[in-house]
DNA sequence: ATTTTTATTTTGATCAATCAAAGTCTAATG
DNA sequence: CATTAGACTTTGATTGATCAAAATAAAAAT
C-alpha cells in the first residue's frame, strides 16, 4: 500500500503528464505542485522508481508506469467522487470542496467509493466540470477549448473551471460560470488583455485574458 | 493540530479512563489497546504531557486535560457518526464498518462532520448501539446490566454491542442480537459458564459467559 | 525480608519525509 | 565557445513514530 504522501505525488504526476505532454515531467514541476524543494522531489523519485510506480532519467524527469499511473487515477476518482458528494448530498459549497476531498481521498477504502459511486448515481463530472474516470481508470478527454479561444458573438456551454481556489471559485459562481450554462463572448480586447461576455440572461462583465483560460468551453 | 497517531492516543486513553475507571490509565493498558510496546506508549506519553493533553506519573499513569478529553470525545464522536452514515446511506454491513471509521475519522473535518450529522438527522447512537456524543462533548452514559446479569424469564431491550470485531458482529446479527431488539434469558448454567436465550420469536441458542457480557441490555 | 515476577522506563537504532545549503549539470546568451 | 543563469542533485541534519533489548522499580510471593 502506498502511503498518502506517495499517492499525491502520483496523482501530482499524473496529472502534471497529462496537461504539459512531452513525454517525461521534469522535476521543478513536481516539486513545485507539490510545494516541496527540489532536493526532495528528487530523493522521492529515486524512492518511487525503486518500488516500480515510475521510471526515473536525472535531469531529465520522470514518466509513471502502468501501476504508479493506476494508482494516481484512483486518486484523481476518489477525489472527484468525495468532491461530487460533498456537494451534491452534503451540500458544502463548491468552493469549499477541494481541500476536503484532499484529506479524505487517503482514507476511503475502495469498498466505500463502490457504495458512494451508486449511492451518488454513478456521476460522469463532478461540481467543477472535471470528468470522473471509471473503475477501471478510463477518464473522458476534457475539451481544449477555452472562453479565450472562442468566437466573439458564439453562444458556447462552459464545461469545466481549472481553478481550484476558494476565491476564484466563489467569484466564478457570482457571475454564473458554472459547468452547464451557455456563455457569449461579447467582445475582446487585445491590448487590454481582458474579454467581455455574458452568460445566460445575467449581466454582462469582463474578464482577464488568464481567467478566461480558466474556463472550459464546448458548442 | 494533532496527528492521527495523537488523535489515536487520546481516543484509546479516553475509552480506557471511562471502563476502567480508577483516576489514572496505565501504561500497559494504553500500550496493549494501540498494539505497540510499552517503550513506545512511554515515550509518547512524555510528548503528549509536553503538548498539555494529559499529565504523566511515571509508574502510575496518566489522566487527561480537559483540552485531551476534548480531542478524545471528538474522536469518538467522529467514529461513530461515521459509522452510522456507512451503515445508514452507503448500505455496508455493521461488521466491515469500524475499520473504515477508523481511517476516515482523521480526514473528516468538522465542517463536513456537521453537515454529515445533520444530514442523518442527528442520531443519538451508532449501528452498534454506542452513544454518539454531542458537538460540545456530552454522551448518554450507557445502562451497565449486561446480559449476563439479566434476570432469569425477564425480557430485556438489546441496548448496545461492545465487541468490534467482524467474526463477532456477523455472529450477533445472525442471531438476531442487535440494538432495540428484546430478549429473554430462558437459563443460566453457571457450571458451563453458558446462558441460553431467545430473541424475540427467533429459535433459542445459547451464549458462553464472556460473550453474554458483551451485550449490554435494559429494561 | 528476600526473592521473584511483572510493569515500566531507558537507550540506541531505524524509517519515511522533509529542509537548507552546497555542489554539479545543461542550455541559453553573449 | 566561454560564461552564466537556472534546473537539478547531493549531503547532512531534523522530526515523529516506532522497535528491541537492557535496566530499573514496584508488587507479589515465599
Amino acid at each position: 500500500m502506498p502511503s498518502a504522501t506517495v499517492e499525491n505525488y502520483l496523482k501530482a504526476i499524473l496529472k502534471l503528464s497529462m496537461q504539459c505532454d512531452r513525454g517525461e515531467v521534469p522535476m521543478g514541476m513536481i516539486a513545485t505542485s507539490l510545494g516541496v524543494t527540489p532536493g526532495t522531489a528528487t530523493s522521492m523519485m529515486k524512492n518511487l522508481q525503486k518500488e516500480k510506480w515510475l521510471s526515473y532519467k536525472s535531469r531529465k524527469g520522470v514518466t509513471l508506469t502502468p501501476s504508479g499511473k493506476k494508482i494516481g487515477m484512483i486518486m484523481i476518482r476518489r477525489h472527484r467522487l468525495l468532491e461530487t458528494f460533498l456537494v451534491e448530498t452534503l451540500g458544502l459549497d463548491w468552493s469549499e470542496i477541494h481541500d476536503e476531498a484532499e484529506e479524505l481521498e487517503h482514507a476511503i477504502s475502495e469498498k466505500v467509493l463502490e457504495k458512494l459511486d451508486i449511492f451518488l448515481g454513478k456521476p460522469q463530472h463532478d461540481p467543477h466540470g472535471h470528468p470522473i474516470p471509471t473503475k477501471s481508470g478510463v477518464i473522458r478527454r476534457l475539451p481544449q477549448k477555452t472562453l479565450l479561444d472562442s468566437l466573439v458573438g458564439k453562444k458556447m456551454k462552459i464545461e469545466s473551471i481549472l481553478d481550484q481556489s476558494p476565491a476564484f471559485l466563489t467569484y466564478a459562481k457570482e457571475k454564473g460560470l458554472m459547468p452547464g450554462r451557455m456563455v457569449k463572448l461579447l467582445k475582446r480586447e487585445e491590448i487590454a488583455d481582458s474579454i467581455e461576455l455574458q452568460v445566460e440572461r445575467m449581466s454582462r462583465f469582463s474578464l482577464g485574458y488568464k481567467s478566461a483560460k480558466k474556463i472550459l468551453v464546448s458548442g
